[in-house]
DNA sequence: ACCTGAACACCGTTCAAGT
DNA sequence: ACCTGAACACCGTTCAAGT
C-alpha cells in the first residue's frame, strides 16, 4: 500500500518532530522514513539529501520567529529590549540553534532582529556605516551569547574545574572573589550588563 | 605481528592528527585503529569510548594553550589585550573549538585566561563579587565571539540572504546604511569595539 | 513523476575468546 | 593486563528497476 502522495511539506513536518524530540543528531533519514511509512529513498527524491533537509528546516524555523517589537522609550532601552527579546526567542528554540550550528547558518538567526535594529539605531540618530556597525555589534553579541549558553547547557557534568584554580595567589588575598568564581555564573545578568555597556558606547552621547 | 605496546598517549597523538586533518567528525574509532595498526577494540580498552577520547583531547589541547601575558599599562588596555590574545589563541585552534562544542566543554576554554584576568581586574581596583563579574563578562564575551566566528567560517555559501531585506523602508532613506549592511561584516573590528565598550563600563571610573 | 529494495561504504560498541 | 575478530545495530547515499 503506497500511501497518499508524500509531500515535501509533510517530510519537513515529520523532520521537525524528530528534531524537537531528539535534537538534530536524532534526525536520521531512516527514522524519518519509518515515521512517514515510506522507503528511505523516497525522501531523497523530495528533499535531495540530509543537508538540504536541515537547511530547509532552519529556514522554516527562522520564518516562524515572528517580528520583534521594541519596548521602552529611550533609544538605548529599546535597542536593549530588542537584544533581550532576540536572545529569549532563540533560547526558546534550542533545536534551531543546534541545527544552525550543524550547518553553519548563523546569519539566518540574525534576520528577525535586523529590521527592528535598523529602525531603532536610525531613530537614535546613527547613519550610514556607523549605523550598520551598531546593528551588527548588537547582533553578534546576542548570537555569540546564545551559542555560548547553549554550549554550557550541554555540559556533560557540572564542570568541576573552575574552582581548583582558586588556590592561586591572587584569589587568596580576596576570598570573596574566590568564592564568587567558585559559584556558577549568572549568564542572565552578564548578558544584561554586557549588552547595556555595548549599546551605551555605540549610541551618540 | 602485534606491534609494540599500544599506549594511551600514542592513541591521543594519532587522534589529534586525525582531528587536525579532518575535524572532529573525521575522527572515527575505526580510522584511528587503522592508523595505529591495531584492532578497533584495543582502543576501547585504553580510552573507554569515543566521548572520553575527545574529552581527553580537549583537556590536552587546553593545557597546551600557554599562559597569557597582558600588554599595555592602563588597566583597560591590559584587560583588552588579554581578551584579544585569548581570542587569537582559540581561533588558531579551530579543532579545539569544534571539539569543545561537540562535547559541551566550554568552561575548559576559559581556563588559560582566567588567571591573567583575575590579576588585571584586581589591579584595576575591583574586589570580590564585582571582580568576579568582570572576569566572567570578559570571558563570556570572548568565547561567545569565538563560537560565533567559527560558526560563520563554516557557512556553506556566502549567505546571500542579508541583502535582500534591504529594499525595506528604512534602508531606502539611508542608502549608505543599506550598502554597509550588504557588505560582509568585519568581525575583527566588531570584536575590538565591543570588548572596549565592555571593559570600560566594568572598570571603576 | 514518484516510489521501491538491494547494495555500498561507512559508523560506535559489546562480547566472548585468546595470550 | 592487553589484544583479537565477529557480531549487532545503526548511519547516508546511489542506482537500477518498477509503476
Amino acid at each position: 500500500m503506497p500511501r497518499t502522495s508524500l509531500t515535501r511539506e509533510e517530510i519537513l513536518d515529520a523532520a521537525a518532530v524528530l528534531v524537537k524530540q531528539h535534537g538534530p543528531a536524532g534526525l536520521s533519514m531512516r527514522k524519518l522514513a519509518a515515521e512517514l511509512g515510506t522507503a528511505v529513498t523516497s525522501i531523497y527524491w523530495h528533499v535531495g539529501n540530509r543537508e538540504s533537509l536541515v537547511d530547509a528546516l532552519v529556514e522554516r524555523t527562522v520564518r516562524e520567529l515572528g517580528a520583534i517589537v521594541p519596548r521602552g522609550s529611550a533609544p538605548a532601552d529599546r535597542i536593549v529590549s530588542v537584544a533581550r527579546t532576540l536572545r529569549r526567542e532563540l533560547r526558546a528554540r534550542p533545536h534551531l540553534i543546534a541545527m544552525v550550528h550543524e550547518r553553519g547558518l548563523t546569519e539566518r538567526m540574525f534576520l528577525p532582529a535586523q529590521q527592528a535594529l535598523v529602525h531603532e539605531v536610525h531613530a537614535a540618530g546613527l547613519r550610514g556605516a556607523r549605523a550598520a556597525e551598531a546593528v551588527r555589534a548588537v547582533q553578534f553579541q546576542v548570537v555569540g551569547y546564545v551559542l555560548l549558553e547553549r554550549n554550557r547547557d550541554r555540559a556533560p557534568v557540572q564542570s568541576p574545574g573552575e574552582s581548583d584554580l582558586w588556590t592561586a595567589p591572587v584569589a587568596e588575598h580576596d576570598p570573596a572573589l574566590a568564592r564568587a568564581l567558585a559559584r556558577p555564573a549568572d549568564p542572565e545578568r552578564l548578558f544584561a550588563v554586557s549588552m547595556r555597556a555595548l549599546v551605551e558606547s555605540l549610541l551618540p552621547a
